[in-house]
DNA sequence: CATGAATGAGTTTTCATTCAT
DNA sequence: GATGAATGAAAACTCATTCAT
């Protein structure tokens, strides 16, 4: 499943299509798209709408119907991939299993999740922390990490983890997985399964007691 | 050693002054200043000049003589610093010695260069792989990568090193250190000496046959 | 009668309505209505054209049906308007009594035009002259204008108005009158009957010989 | 003297002027220039900005090196204007004469201003109480109506005026003044002085006791 | 050399009007 | 007839860059 496909699971209007128009696609759904791969590659202020709706294939007023500024965009776009980042983790996840299954869900998860939509992942990665996403979406931005950090502090008491700061580890861990994610989809190396697994391998010991 | 006198060494035109001007900064170096000031809070596009010369207490016009355009202005700043990393990890680095003991040294000098140089160190990470670096950015990023692999590569051979991809390994280390160190400068835990220590004794850990 | 029924009578669909359509007022009405009230309060150019759709509870593709452009409809608003103000004051008008009587019934009549459809009369002293009214409204305009031209220069004839340009009379005249109604709708003093008395003497006074 | 060079006289800039330059008005007046006659043609929100650059002989941006936006800059012009006005009424206004005297210094001098800069006058009366005022304009607008209200005041209570309500007596008078002047400068009639002098003994038996 | 006013193409955003449903 | 999503031209405003002083 790519992005695109994924999105228009989200869209409604997919379903029962009758008449042969050109674009499948719901408006809204498109310049989300269009406004996705932009903002992944150059960035927030490097983007004019006018080329969001160009790529999106509708009018530059057209925007303005479904998102109220350029903020209000950015914004819709990272609570969309910031739920959907959470939710590929956190659906149906192990919380009775040993920690150790559960980092490696997770680590595997996360790694899914930058193969299927890797201009989502680049996303993310870029606008962490900017300026002009709102409340709502640090919010969001939170949940993940305060989730994060529950989830270390408990194994960490229960002697699993080193008895480092967590948030220390949690920074860790973090950055080892992005890290390795975004140089795999740049190209440093082959991202095979063996490159993930080997990855979670050396974090594991990083972290574990 | 704070990042403007940092600067003011590294600029020719502080010596010999024969004016009493009242500003004793190079104009350049201001400038410098004043958009690595900016261009790290605020990203690339989302600067205006006018405001990095405001910044810099000199005018608009002012900068277009010591940068010929934005893109070259960034550059410089990118090359700038970027060297001055390297050459803060690599001045008199113990070649000779252990391959632990190279890899503690390196660790250290990197977080101390980020302590030292927060707003730099943030530049470098924000502008990292920018569509509008040019070649010669490109290629002093590049440096030190292929330091760091040639590295991997040689004590891998030794059998220090786990025998995973190098590129995934350079990746993973280098996430973990720059994940830790920003994390630990935006202020989630208190960037202590130990806490540097603890995260090395981790990412050891994680690479170490 | 507020302004709102005035306007159902001037309406010829309000009558054998056939369906239980629960807006029981014309769309056409609707339209003039809530551009009324927005045109007089912000200005023709200052009211966007889904701002009217939105007040009159219709769609934005509808207006059209109804009036061809925004031109159409602020010229049918005026003349609407201004022809009501017309019979407003010449309907059953005594002719044939004393001047100072007719003098007496305009000046009352006009007075209660505006304290019966203020948002009427600030919409007709706003538009005065404006460069979008077509050459009908201009023509509406005129009319009252010529008729108390014509009634003043009668009544100078027969020595019972001063001797000076009738022009100015007729500028004096309506000057103070909308003047004084003016500043009374926006608050400055309470627009009570005394007050429409005590401005008509004096208007009386100064153009009575 | 036109309106033009009364704002070259307020320019600092129109005096030693050593080259040729085609150019002789400063930019900031020549905005205020090309805004006034503008605005008072086609209103505030029926200019475009582009179309006060070009009348202006600047270029689309400057206006925005004097003025923040298009609201300071009518705000900054009626203040201008506003006080104009005021300045010219009142500048050696004959405190200590009988008020049948400073009546006819006011009358005869809102004249002659109308006169020299009909342009100012039409828009001042097309922006009274406009919602695009700031505080600023609002307060300049008042002082001058409170000094009338002021003088009107002290002369009932002399037994000079009719004892009506004063704020009636105001709104008549300026009613009737502006209504005049707006209809001389329309050219209904020809704005003589002895137009004026006649509309003033109009409105002098309007008031008088 | 340095300035900073000026430029004009570019930005985000609005809005009168149309047209497929 | 009615709708309201869509359009695209034009609005207000910004900003990298130039150039006369």
């Amino acid at each position: 499943m790519n992005e695109r496909s994924f999105q228009e699971n989200q869209s409604h209007s997919s379903m029962a299509r009758k008449t042969d128009t050109p674009s499948p696609i719901d408006k809204g759904e498109a310049i989300l798209q269009a406004a996705l791969e932009l903002f992944s590659e150059r960035g927030f202020h490097g983007t004019a709408m006018p080329l969001v709706s160009e790529r999106a294939g509708v009018s530059a007023g057209t925007i303005y119907r479904y998102f109220e500024s350029k903020e209000a965009l950015v914004n819709a776009l990272y609570q969309k991939w910031k739920t959907a980042l959470l939710d590929h983790i956190l659906d149906g996840f192990p919380d009775q299993a040993p920690f150790r299954e559960q980092f490696h869900v997770f680590w595997q998860r996360y790694a899914s999740f930058a193969q299927e939509f890797p201009t989502a992942f680049q996303f993310l990665e870029l606008h962490h922390h900017s300026p002009y996403l709102d409340e709502r979406s640090r919010l969001t931005e939170q949940k993940g990490h305060q989730r994060m950090v529950g989830l270390f502090h408990e194994n960490q008491r229960l002697q699993i983890l080193k008895s480092f700061e967590v948030e220390l580890l949690v920074a860790f861990v973090w950055g080892a997985l992005s890290g390795v994610l975004k140089a795999g989809l740049k190209g440093e190396f082959p991202l095979t399964q063996k490159m993930i697994d080997d990855a979670e391998a050396c974090c594991w010991e990083a972290i574990r007691r």
